[in-house]
DNA sequence: ATATATGCAAAACTTTTGCATACAA
DNA sequence: TTGTATGCAAAAGTTTTGCATATAT
């Protein structure tokens, strides 16, 4: 695998969060992290395997996602494709949402700034009406790209 | 298990989604479709597999969901947990949202019509900016439920 | 009668875990 | 030096599939 250079803010941010969950900032997580600072859409664990090289085991790649999730650098999603994916977490990421194609199964990033102050407004509204304590949210439209339609 | 009386107007819509996906209208089938026709969250498949009772073996019962996410009378969601959950498509309930609590994993139904008229806009403005084609959308909050704060 | 659906058994695929060794702090 | 991280091997959990039999139309 090749070396990654990462932005010194995020390796900051990332270490951080590392240390406050009693981590060390190792080899391995500093690629898979590269591999994530690179990435413009979720990557499922065989496309960051592609990234880091096959000399990773995935029982140690499947181990270092877990452990990044749980240290708050990346969150783990699901697409109903059978599989997980994985990106950086709030703050790490401008929060944004996903396009996801039907068709050729491609899921691509998409930021609505406008939609946030409504969706915040929402949050308030559902905790008002059900009391429920809602934190994050997740938006994701599923249709045809641009290629497929 | 228990016959499920299923409301006549969900079993002709169904039957029909059926019939043009060339698939028949099954006791399996009338089962599992009985199980979402009760259910005010989305299930997964063990919990199908409660309410149909354990003399369905689990490979006939991920046979019958696949086929009626083929037929268009179930959609297949995953919520990081690891496995599928399914609940009725388009037509066949409310369009809806889901509060995900963190703490305890209860998915709770969500019902926000206002919103709609919104992400519907922004449905059209992303077919503007970025040529994609969205034809349903997906909003889930995750937070803390009442009984978990 | 004929094509589709189901049950059983086996397997495929994703993800997790035990334990010995290697590494970060 | 000391506890955490990784590699290897094995296993666990979810989901899929082949084939013979049963069922819906």
């Amino acid at each position: 695998m090749s070396v990654i250079d990462l932005d010194p803010g995020l390796q900051e941010e990332v270490s951080l969060r590392l240390a406050r969950a009693g981590q060390r900032w190792t080899g391995g997580r500093r690629q898979v992290v590269g591999a994530f600072a690179l990435a413009t859409a979720p990557l499922s664990v065989s496309e960051v395997h592609d990234v880091v090289g096959p000399e990773m085991p995935l029982s140690s790649l499947y181990r270092i996602l877990g452990d990044l999730v749980a240290a708050g650098v990346l969150i783990r999603l699901e697409f109903a494709e059978g599989f997980a994916r994985f990106e950086l977490d709030e703050g790490l990421a401008e929060h944004h949402h996903h396009l996801v194609c039907t068709g050729c199964g491609i899921v691509a990033d998409l930021e609505l700034p406008d939609l946030e102050r409504t969706l915040g407004d929402t949050a308030v509204d559902i905790r008002r009406r059900a009391g429920f304590e809602a934190r994050t949210h997740r938006l994701d439209f599923f249709g045809l790209c641009a290629a497929c339609t």
